[in-house]
DNA sequence: CTGAAAGCGCTTACAG
DNA sequence: CTGAAAGCGCTTACAG
């Protein structure tokens, strides 16, 4: 199926520097000589073999990018924001996606021998030593999973802006909080967990244990429930992402629960739909592609040589809707 | 940064083959000797270079992805549902995302000198020519993007579901039609236009022209402006994705509509949050990670010189909820 | 402007 | 079990 470079020589009746020249830089060849060459490629339908291109020196550079296995909006924005700008730099990515019970070290040890660089978004999809392992061969940086020693890391901030939705929540007037996620020390929902135990104690409430549900859907249904059957122990819900929130939401109304009247819900990332939602989830929004973006940013620096921040913060807000106890008409914050 | 065979071979006092096998293939190498070399890899934090493994010969497959540049969750799914049989068939994947007034082109043709096989995914990410071009020097494969000649195709029953969801509204007593979506030949969109156009036909109503917008929720949100300026000329929107449909939704309620009494509006694709809307968004739900993991498992087939169906067509089905203007709890169909 | 040659870092028969 | 050698398909100085 795929000519070599001997075959284009042959039939353009050059060498095959001459190909490798007419076919790349723009200089040193004549017109003439090109266009042969050219033909002769479009005939043979040849397309230069890549890995020998990059073995032979020239920069063909590709990032490698590790994600856990996980649907909704978030990681698809990392990968999207991390392509693009990959892409404008000169860098092809390579795609890693990471299942929660499997074994990720093979996968990720063959995905570092075929990229120059690799970025590890998500505390779920690696652990520390294995990120350790890889940093040690190759340029690595880490996305919303917290910070490894001499590792460039990019993340959202958490801790404030969950202090800032759980004071809003009490200036609402709520008192018995709920957070739900998992907590990892050094991920993100853990700084989220921190800001929101500040913010409680500050205003004198008692801060309860975070609810360790994965953040799914189903633990949002399954919540409401437990609420309900428990007669509303909460009057506030800090979930760790929108979609948590919204299944809350609607499972708690159709249990005939008055969202956010009988309990307010607030979430997390502001996914496109939050919007849509009725009422209108209050939630925080990320720069989720900028994190990707900066991520392939910094590996690119990296590769040229190039010293990196080692800790890259970028600023989240807040998105008041309704679900909060706002009543406020959509586009103006409460 | 990395350390290359010969170095081990230095360090572990054996000749680069010995480490080759040593750290390869099973057979023929004393433990003693395999101990040694794995130990002198460790220390110097060696990773075989992939390029040259792939040039002298290993079996390092990789396959390409094409994607348009669009958010929402439908091209992220195609891409995890690729990447997840992919991966379990031992190849990795190279994701390309092409924006819609970029070239393609040279993107395109650095990825495939860079893959073993590609599949280009959707209409908008690369033209016919350009498709046809690579196929001619790689395995390729396209997926919901209809066929080329010689190419496997794979999709999602469309122009059944279409006339199928028309015929719906049409029993709800709707007359008025408009559908939402840019039609490009092939696409699955014309198939499902298709489909519109024969269920109206069939129940021997006018068959409007298709409202050439893009699917995204700006178009939702103008449509449903333009809606109530005239008037409310239509009393059933068919929406080319759930995105739309969620915005005009919105909107229209925002304006004072009721949904769906005045107005029923049905999506596509039965993305996660459609069933968390007021009222919950009726739409059609796609295969669409089995169409991303069908499109990586024919380009494996291919690359071990299997033969593969032209055209694979994945069947979809209609979710009853609200906005059609069924008005059953939300489990059951209507 | 063009060609011969070296070299990129591996793998894999082929000998021993 | 282990080593020397050829070769994978390119690129890039180096001569001419």
């Amino acid at each position: 199926m795929n000519a070599t470079i001997y075959e284009v020589a042959d039939r353009a009746g050059v060498s095959i520097s001459t190909v490798s020249r007419a076919l790349r830089h723009g200089g040193r060849i004549s017109e003439s000589t090109r266009t042969r060459v050219r033909e002769a490629a479009e005939e043979l339908n040849y397309l230069p073999n890549a890995a020998a291109q990059t073995l032979a020196g020239s920069a063909v550079r590709s990032l490698g990018i590790v994600l856990p296995h996980v649907q909704g909006t978030y990681y698809a924005q990392l990968a999207v924001g991390f392509e693009r700008r990959a892409s404008e730099l000169d860098h092809s990515v390579v795609l890693l996606l990471v299942g929660p019970d499997a074994d990720a070290r093979p996968a990720v040890r063959r995905l570092a021998a075929q990229v120059d660089g690799l970025a590890f978004m998500a505390k779920s999809a690696a652990d520390d030593s294995l990120v350790a392992e890889i940093a040690r061969r190759r340029p690595t940086v880490t996305v919303a999973r917290g910070q490894l020693p001499g590792l460039p890391a990019v993340q959202a901030e958490s801790e404030r802006a969950a202090a800032d939705l759980t004071r809003h929540l009490v200036e609402h007037g709520r008192t018995r909080f709920a957070f739900v996620g998992p907590i990892d020390p050094g991920s993100d929902i853990a700084a989220r967990y921190a800001g929101f135990t500040r913010a409680l104690t500050e205003a004198g409430l008692e801060v309860p244990p975070n609810t360790d549900l994965p953040l799914d859907e189903d633990s949002g249904r399954a919540l409401a429930h437990e609420m309900v059957a428990d007669h509303l122990p909460h009057d506030a819900i800090v979930c760790g992402n929108d979609e948590v929130a919204a299944a809350v939401v609607y499972e708690l109304q159709e249990l005939g629960v008055d969202v956010p009247r009988d309990v307010a819900v607030v979430g997390w990332d502001d996914i496109r739909l939050a919007r849509y939602l009725r009422p209108g989830l209050t939630t925080v929004a990320q720069p989720v592609a900028g994190l990707g973006a900066l991520a392939a940013e910094h590996l690119h620096a990296l590769l040229a040589g190039e010293d990196v921040v080692e800790m890259t913060v970028l600023p989240t807000y807040l998105v008041h809707r309704q679900s909060c106890g706002c009543d406020a008409p959509r586009p103006s914050p409460c």
